[in-house]
This record gives structure tokens, sequence and C-alpha cells, in this order.
DNA sequence: GGGTTAAAGTTGCCATTGACAACATCGGCA
DNA sequence: TGCCGATGTTGTCAATGGCAACTTTAACCC
């Protein structure tokens, strides 16, 4: 083994997202996440102030990869608002499935994680995807006239819940194995209906809306 | 002091509560409990086997706050099914920043409490309530005549979500203070608004209506 | 090339914690 | 009254996070 370990950073972060993975946050500890790699207790330290410090680096690493992850989807969806909106939800959902590691560290209530530039224009793409579907769905007359943003917090407010339930060992009511597909695509249908462009939702009412 | 100290185990469950609401439930140790309520280390062992199962206990008596909260919040509204609803899903929200230690136990990933008969029937008040109120909204032709058991579980996850949001602190962009209460009734009211009845939601194709 | 230096990894140490065992005390009940 | 189980106590151990002091390596400058 060379002194130097070189890239001990990156494995670090792998090994900690399949631990999370495997066993949750709590069983996380630094000297055996160190011992599995096969360095000394103290290594981490170069590379992590402390594990607060590794959570948050891997809260980053998470934000980055969710965001690529449901704009790819919104993107490989075409340009109907509406559709790419859709893929967005959908996407949201399935990454917390894929990657439960990373989202469950994305979402812990005591990891906050810093939010740097890229992230921020990530956040302005999902914004404005949002937005744009809420927009055509309003034009069309079958979404309530509120306003905008309220729209992209509910969406948003609502896959985060999808995710958290499906997550949740609680929760055993809900379908897993081939019907969740299909049971996350109806979900996130009922924020937004693509297919449904012609029927109206709620409130046709042009003038109470309230978005600038 | 009296060497027995008499009601130790629910002196532990409130400080506990103190604890992770200050602190978060990482900083949760029972030897500071202990240290706190002026009792031995090994104290708690006679009544929590372990730090997982404090929390368990925690997470329980949580459950059943929760559920009482919500049910008298859907009960004091009356007897109309969408603002019993309404009211369900408010409550829920604002328990979840008025206990946030109980809220955050319940809904902690690594956290599974076990459901007693008492916990059981308060769900099924809380799956009727939801029922009713979808079903009402669904024979006024303003909500999409989907499977009932899936706005149940819209209309749950929703709320999760924007309690979640809410107790997020990588949130910035949500209102505080006193518009708070405002967006909460807001956003509840984006899942089914009970002031617009006659307002058309989404499909009226009533054929298409698959609850059983 | 050789020496300097900073980054990265190591060993050693300490306080805290959870968990367990053995012991002490209290209260209820036969 | 005397027994005994519930409850609380002291003592101990292994694991952990975090810190300090030391070592090795690689890169850089001359």
């Amino acid at each position: 083994m060379t002194y130097h370990h070189g890239n001990l950073r990156k494995v670090l972060l792998d090994r900690a997202a399949a631990v999370i993975a495997e066993e949750g946050i709590e069983a996380l500890s630094l000297r055996a996440l160190a011992r599995d790699i096969g360095v000394s207790h103290a290594a981490p330290a170069r590379h992590f102030k402390d594990r607060a410090d590794l959570l948050r680096a891997l809260a980053t690493e998470g934000n980055h990869r969710l965001l690529a992850y449901v704009l790819a989807a919104a993107d490989a969806a075409g340009t109907d608002p509406l559709v790419r909106y859709n893929a967005l939800g959908q996407a949201y959902v399935r990454f917390s499935l894929e990657f439960p590691a990373y989202y469950r560290t994305i979402t812990h209530p005591e990891v906050a994680a810093e939010a740097d530039e890229e992230l921020r224009q990530s956040r302005e793409s999902w914004h404005r995807i949002i937005t744009d579907a809420a927009r055509k769905a309003q034009d069309a007359g079958w979404l309530p006239d509120e306003d905008v943003e309220d729209i992209v917090i509910f969406s948003t407010a609502t896959v985060r819940g999808i995710a958290a339930m499906l997550g949740d060992p609680m929760q055993e009511r809900l379908p897993g194995g081939p019907e969740r597909d299909a049971f996350i695509e109806r979900m996130v249908r009922l924020i937004i209906d693509p297919a449904a462009p012609q029927k109206s939702r709620n409130g046709n009412d042009r003038n109470k809306r309230k978005n600038k």
C-alpha cells in the first residue's frame, strides 16, 4: 500500500454512501470506514473535519447528482412543458429509490449542505420547469389560478412526500415491485396531468391569478 | 432524592423530547439525559433497553399525539367532509411545527415505532376523513376520478412534504412568522379546495372511477 | 540532483458514550 | 415480618470522535 493513498477522499465518500445505503446514517462510523478502506483511524480527518463534515460533503454531492438526474430526465422528455414537468417529478421520486443513501443524506434534518453557484443554477432550472408547466396548465384553464410560486412549492412538497412515504418502513400499504413505477406515475399525474389538457381542474376564474 | 425516582420513564421521555427539540436527535445521549435528571448513568436502562428503544417509545407516543391532534382538529371543524379534511391537513402541518421533536422522531427513517390497536384505529379515522372528502369532491365533479386510495396517499404525501419543507433549514424561500398559517392554508387548499365545490378540477369522466 | 516544504497518512492518547454485570435499596405482598 | 421483584447504583469495557505529535511522500525551486 502506498503511504499516500491518493484519492482517499473519493473512496471515503463512496464507501460511506454504501454503508449508509446498507445500514443507515446512524451506523456510519469514521473509524469503521477507515478500517474498511485499510487506512489508519485518523486518516479521514485529513479530508473531513469531523463526521458531520463528511455527511455534509455527501449531501452536497447528492444534491448535485439529484438535480443532474431530474434535469436530465426533464430534458429527455422533450419540449412540452407538461411532459417535461411530469418527467421531472417522476425522476425525483425514482432518484430517492435508486440512490437512497444520497437521498437520505440530502433530506436528513441535521445535515445542511452548502449550496454553490452550480447548484443554485440547477435549482433555477428546476424552478423554471415547474413554472412553465403551471403556466401552461393555467392557460389551458385546468389548474387553479393560484400564485405560480405556490404551485412550485406545492409540487416540490408533494414529490418529496411521495419519496418519503415510499422510503418509510412504517408504510405498508404502498405498492412495491413492478407496480411501483405505475404508482409513481399516477401520483405525479395527480399534481399536473399532462394527458388531460382538455379537462378542467379547478378554478377558471382567470382574473384571480396572482403570479407576477 | 428518593432512591426510587417513581416516574423516571415519563421524565426521561419528556426531557428527551426537549433535548431533541433543541439540539436534534443525534445529540441525544442517554448518559447526558441521566445527568440532567439527576440519576445514575445506568438508570435509563431499567426503562429502555437501549437508545433506539427510547427513540421508539418516543415515536410511539408522538404518533398517538399526532393522530389525536389531527383528529381533534377534524372533529372541531364540523361535519362537512371537505372542511373536515382541510382541517386535518392543516393540523398535520401545524403539529410538525408545534412539536418538532415528536415529528422528527416519528419521521426519522431509522426509528420504527410499533403500531398498537389504538393507533390502527386512529389511522382508520384518518383514512376515512380523506376518503369522505375525496368522494364528495368527486361526486361534485371537480376532483379527478382516480382511485380514492390514490387520493388518500397523495394527500398524505403532500402534507408530509409540506411539513418536511417547512422544517428543512435548506429551504429559505418559505414564509415564516404570521404569513405561515396562511401559507399552510393555501397549500392544503391546493389538494382539495373546500370553498370551490362549484368549480371543476380535473376529469368529469365519471365512468373512469376506480374506487371500490 | 538535492533540499525544503506542505499535503497526507500514522500512532498515541483522552473524554464520552452505550452496554453490560454485580450490587444496593425500596415497596408491596404473603 | 420476611421475601422478592422492580428500580436505581457503581464499576467496567469496547468503540468512537477528536486532538496532538510524528513520519512519509511528492512536488517544487534552485
